[in-house]
DNA sequence: TGAAATGTTGGGGCG
DNA sequence: ACGCCCCAACATTTC
């Protein structure tokens, strides 16, 4: 029997699924598969919490789908592999996915559908992950946007002119009526973890634009959903209320940044405006240390990487602050930072967060000037005013057991002017 | 999506 | 009454 698989990635939901829509319309029974990728998996510890939403999240779609009479396809192994045995063990008419727009993933996508070709099967891939991908929002000359507003007018400009919904009804009585398996946790070498994802909620975010900035203040919780994709994007701006446009830059913000990296894949690893190659980073790695431990003395750092180490969260506002302290104060490498957020964060983001910090060390498109640096203390006056965040984070706050600020603000800013002001070329 | 330094203004104390 | 000084409050410029 010729079937269609439906290749899950970072799409993790049955509903409102572009291309498993497309499965079931295909006329094939559809299987659906995912492939724990061992490129990937060998890269984690053995709690990642990631893995585990992922791992409990297809446990859930894998009970949805046994309601209808089907059950997911779990394969774990490096992707070109899985596929090979795949393709023995169905006979494949077409494979459906959506478009992922990373580097690692165009590549192994572009190879993946090779393979496939190879072998007779066509490879659909749609876009699902965003409202506009690749060359969809471009300037009148052809040319990628590099600074976000004028980006978000011509965003907004081309979603209102397009209203147009091209959703289809799926026929959801196609799935592949077979039950498969599905694997224990320990058997793709992890184990449960402590730091859990929390479900979204859109009411926490009514008033955005004016709480968005106070770290006690409930948030949606959005981010890792929106990462796996349990919600789409499309029916979280569906639910947006008129005046909730913050909220949806924000989510534009998103997409900005992703054909940000999509059409410089090259901010990866190297500064957006190279004219900053020249910066002389300290990379103490000491001070590291302490900043990744939250003992920097200065509590809404602290805080911030606390919350991070404990939850796998941490607030935008707290982001900011802690971004701009280990470029600005400590002159540590932009990249160190964002390697270790990518270790951390629920909701890591390739592209979100590479963007966000070269806009924090001032090297990105459309960023912070370098001589945007933030006082952690006024920041900690302005946001945090009752210290009901940094008491949540650092209990020994105010006692003797509370570090001394690892470095002297007035110190810390000086040295950072000077330090980028020589290092920035023409 | 900053903060500090510098400049300006105006009220009030005081000789 | 007047000039002078101080300083807070606000505005502008600079990094």
């Amino acid at each position: 029997m010729k079937v269609a698989v439906f290749w899950f990635r970072r799409d993790l939901r049955l509903e409102d699924n572009t291309a498993l829509n497309h499965a079931l319309n295909s006329g094939f029974p559809v299987v659906p598969v995912f492939i724990f990728d061992e490129n990937i998996l060998r890269e984690l510890p053995a709690n990642d919490a990631r893995l585990n939403f992922i791992y409990d999240t297809l446990r859930s779609i894998n009970g949805q789908l046994h309601e209808r009479g089907s059950s997911l396809y779990c394969v774990h192994d490096k992707p070109k592999q899985a596929w090979q045995k795949l393709a023995e063990q169905f006979d494949i008419a077409a494979v459906y996915t959506n478009k992922d727009y990373e580097p690692y993933a165009t590549q192994r996508d572009t190879e993946i559908k090779q393979l496939l070709v190879a072998k007779n099967i066509e490879f659909h891939a749609f876009k699902d992950q965003v409202i506009f991908e690749e060359n969809e929002v471009l300037k009148n000359d052809g040319k990628p946007y590099t600074v976000f507003t004028p980006y978000k007018n011509k965003w907004l400009e081309v979603y209102h002119n397009a209203l147009v919904d091209d959703s289809i009804e799926p026929n959801q009585d196609n799935f592949h009526q077979q039950k498969y398996p599905f694997p224990e946790l320990a058997s793709l070498g992890f184990e449960p973890a402590n730091i859990k994802v929390k479900p979204y909620d859109l009411d926490n975010i009514s008033d955005y634009e004016k709480t968005r900035d106070y770290p006690t203040i409930a948030t949606s919780n959005l981010s890792p959903h929106l990462r796996f994709g349990t919600v789409s994007v499309r029916q979280i701006i569906e639910r947006l209320k008129p005046g909730q446009d913050v909220f949806l830059s924000e989510l534009i913000w998103r997409e900005f940044f992703m054909q940000i990296l999509y059409h410089f894949p090259r901010v990866v690893d190297e500064n957006f405006k190279i004219k900053y190659n020249g910066i002389q980073w300290r990379d103490n790695e000491a001070d590291f240390e302490k900043w990744c431990a939250g003992k920097t003395g200065y509590p809404m750092v602290d805080a911030g990487m606390r919350e991070l180490n404990n939850t796998g969260y941490m607030h935008n506002r707290v982001r900011m602050v802690t971004a701009s302290f280990l470029c600005k104060h400590l002159l540590i490498d932009w990249r160190w930072g964002e390697a270790y957020f990518a270790q951390k964060l629920l909701d890591f983001e390739l592209s979100s967060n590479n963007g966000n910090w070269q806009w924090a060390a001032g090297t990105g498109c459309d960023a912070a000037p370098y001589f945007r640096i933030f006082n952690p203390e006024s920041q900690l006056k302005k946001f945090d005013k009752n210290l009901v965040y940094v008491k949540k984070w650092v209990p020994e706050f105010g006692t003797p057991d509370y570090p001394e600020p690892m470095v002297d603000h007035k110190m810390a800013r000086e040295r950072a002017l000077e330090t980028y002001k020589a290092g920035i070329g023409n």
